[in-house]
DNA sequence: TACGATGTACGACGAACACCGTACGTTACC
DNA sequence: GGTAACGTACGGTGTTCGTCGTACATCGTA
């Protein structure tokens, strides 16, 4: 799996609308939470919650495609991460905003 | 129409998972943009870009009910404008970053 | 009342999505 | 090499979405 090359949108072609889908789902918004503070965290990290593996996968897929996170292999397992830097640079303060509450999915 | 009542969610039931879902389509993206100045809209003016009315409507329809925008009868037609003092209550600066650009649909 | 304008409601269709179980490919460790 | 852990890929099902045409309801005006 770590041999596999994910595909990664360039930080240009990022789309607002594809980023916002990819923000509407609370799972997707969970794990994004949990990415919130910068650290990268493996998918099995991310299984907190009562989700099978191949759902979360799905989830995951999306959130890459449409340039939220980044998947890196590493060793056994994946570490995924926000791309915080692009996601600034391209829709400065979204991310931030879109965080920054607690609750409300 | 005007006679109709529309359903608009309270300002505390508004959910982070459907408003980004609600401006996660290009169509509702450029309604929300056009309505970004505070000015109140009729679905007509809306209808700029080549859209049927009816898909006009279900776009409105699902901004609406996401609480992104209220919907007031007038006359004959009907006056949308943006939820704008909600939504910042609820999720500050979320609306204005998801603006703040031009393009990127 | 009859008409045109505005917008909604309903039904239909194809496409995309959410969800899951299962099988497969990698990696680490014995 | 063999085995277990981790995560993906694939296939299937049911649901939702986006789109549109058509029919209907409301409002203003003649």
């Amino acid at each position: 799996m770590s041999s596999r090359k994910f595909f990664h949108p360039e930080a240009d072609a990022l789309t607002l609308h594809r980023i916002l889908f990819a923000l509407s789902d609370p799972t997707r918004l969970a794990v994004v939470r949990a990415l919130k503070d910068g650290a990268e965290r493996s998918s099995g990290d991310l299984l907190a919650e009562s989700v099978p593996r191949s759902t979360m996968t799905h989830h995951l897929k999306i959130l890459r495609e449409a340039g939220v996170t980044r998947t890196r292999p590493e060793g056994m397992r994946c570490l995924i991460s926000l791309r915080h830097t692009d996601l600034e640079a391209r829709f400065p303060g979204l991310l931030d905003a879109i965080l920054a509450h607690g609750r409300s999915d």
